[in-house]
DNA sequence: TTGATTTTTGCAAACGTTTGCATAAATTTA
DNA sequence: TAAATTTATGCAAACGTTTGCAAAAATCAA
């Protein structure tokens, strides 16, 4: 390995015959440098093509201006959308982001956990694994006094700050809708209840139908992993005998456009015969014919939220209180998959 | 700030009554250690709940076991699959990924690289923007013997590892295929030309327009970039007069996308009227009706050939030697949006 | 001009880990 | 048993930057 060429603050200090804390306090723009040593400083190091080196700051401050932040998968439309406005928000505090994928693997997140922590991130903000029950791995953080925020996949019993839209609403909203548009026989497609996000769309379901006077039937009620495959299974289930529902809410939009192909092969008309809504208004629900109404839930907002609440935690370290969940606000997007009955008939005039 | 409670080396020194550098060594596992000494120092470790800490070894190394990576935005398809496959396969050998996104911003490109540069990454993998034509900020990676591999988006007259798909046959092959598909008059909806790939899409449209003696029309050729709404104004552009083309090729799926959309404003009917391949096979190409045809691009085949060819270059730190190109295969897909005229007579019995 | 006060800078140590070289300890050989 | 050789460990310094405390320099007031 060849020797480095890199300066440090050693050699602008020999230029100047100034000492190296001087140097660094005039690159810090220390307010006890005179104006005078700061310009010839940084002067300097522009001439000496001078770049800090992180590694040897964040040893010494123990920080790094990095905030760490684990998703499931990157490939997802709302964790896509999110880490980019989080980053974006991020870089105007002069913070960096680590964008690490968990691939819905507990064990993988505990892994990312303690190398994000060895990496002495600032901060860390975490969507859960589908998995993820006890979240005692975050607690090397929070025993340091590390920010964690947690966002749409969020802990249940963990005192610790969240970030995560109303699934009990979004789950309410879906399933009026599909009421008022005519359905009474309403499946939902929801994902493990090991995730509480599920557990409140779930439970806005039922409070739907119930205060529809409409039997909730267990057999109606799927719990799975939300993938295209698993979809393509369920589909076969829902539909292998009469009477078919006349609704379908699902709790992705993966799952929502799977059953769209399903209808697709079997001649069920959408939304004629069945009527169909999905969550997280992924790009696709919007060029798919027809159109798939979904719930939005604002990711460009809930990213800025998560910023805001790390940079609050980062600047006032004091000790643990008790934290509030924001509810970051929803709203059902309605398409043509979910649109009312064509009326047949005419006046007379 | 409250003190930190972390477990140093020192604390496992300390407590087992040996030097920092056995401990240190011991945890390595250096071949110079007893394998008791090493059982006694892991053990010890373990109790104390010991954390390594990155900034301190990476400072002393002057390597992070960090690759970055640059890419344009991770809400493509393209970028965030290879990102993804990257990430997996780096795992293998132990090393983590920073993902960064340069929103194709020539400035945040040359912002990002300097401040990977500072947090010592052991090597840099980029896709540039579409404007990068000058490379040199990429020098002090090369200057200081950091690997660097670019793939897709890569530079042209800059002797460094590069990893693209063929996107000369891309181009060549998605305008071949409409040729064979009946079309005699086809637009190429392009991207800038100061990015090199879309240079070479260019090359191979003309090269199959000119085997089949087609003259290339230069009002038949746009360059923007590739976004829903500059492809929505092309469409204004291209059907705001007959004769209408009876083919499209455009360089990404979002476009080709939004030019079925348009066409289905218009009442122009895919495939009968127009043809339309798009590229790098988008997932929703799939989804839409008609499906799309479409170039694919092999992500995962490019991911993984980027990290390889990365371990080498971490692997044999030997002197800047020429690099040829790595060139990955493409694949057209075809579908509907590209079928053949359906015939309408029937023989008579 | 001298003393008091304020501003600016330097010394030395810290941060946690790794490793070259020297030395101590253990093992082998004569 | 002594000498030679091998194995295992320790000392000290390195990595680049930051900062508490002390001291030097500059400025102000009497």
């Amino acid at each position: 390995m060849s020797k480095r060429t890199e300066k440090t603050i050693v050699d602008i200090a020999e230029e100047l015959n100034l000492s190296v804390s001087t140097v660094s306090r005039a690159l810090n723009d220390n307010p006890n440098i005179s104006a005078r040593t700061k310009e010839k400083v940084k002067k300097m190091a522009r001439k000496l093509g001078y770049r800090p080196n992180a590694l040897a700051a964040g040893l010494r401050n123990n920080k790094s201006k990095t905030i760490g932040l684990i998703v499931p998968r990157i490939s997802m439309f709302f964790p896509a959308t999110i880490s980019t406005i989080i980053q974006n928000k991020l870089q105007e505090y002069g913070y960096h982001l680590i964008i690490c994928q968990s691939n819905d693997s507990y064990e993988q997140e505990i892994a990312l956990v303690n190398t994000l922590y060895s990496a002495r991130v600032d901060g860390l903000v975490v969507s859960t694994t589908l998995y993820t029950t006890d979240f005692s791995h975050f607690d090397i953080f929070r025993t340091n006094n590390i920010p964690v925020v947690f966002f749409d996949r969020v802990p249940k019993d963990y005192d610790v700050k969240v970030i995560k839209g109303d699934d009990y609403l979004g789950g309410y909203l879906a399933t009026s809708h599909l009421i008022e548009r005519g359905c009474r026989d309403i499946v939902h497609i929801s994902g493990p209840l090991s995730c509480n996000l599920y557990v409140e769309r779930v439970a806005g379901y039922k409070k739907a139908l119930q205060q529809h006077q409409i039997p909730v039937r267990k057999n109606r009620l799927f719990y799975q992993e939300l993938t295209r495959e698993s979809a393509w299974q369920t589909c076969k289930k829902i539909f292998s005998q009469k009477p078919y529902p006349d609704g379908i809410f699902a709790s992705n939009d993966t799952t929502a456009i799977t059953v769209m192909e399903y209808c697709r092969t079997i001649k069920v008309k959408v939304p004629e015969e069945l009527k169909i809504v999905g969550y997280s208004n992924d790009p696709r629900t919007e060029i798919i014919s027809p159109p798939i109404s979904s719930v939005d839930q604002y990711p460009a907002m809930m990213g800025e939220r998560v910023v805001a609440a790390l940079m609050e935690l980062i600047n006032s370290p004091t000790a643990a209180t008790k934290f509030t969940p924001e509810i970051i606000p929803i709203q059902l997007l309605e398409r043509e998959s979910s649109a009312a009955p064509v009326k047949h008939g005419r006046k007379k005039k």
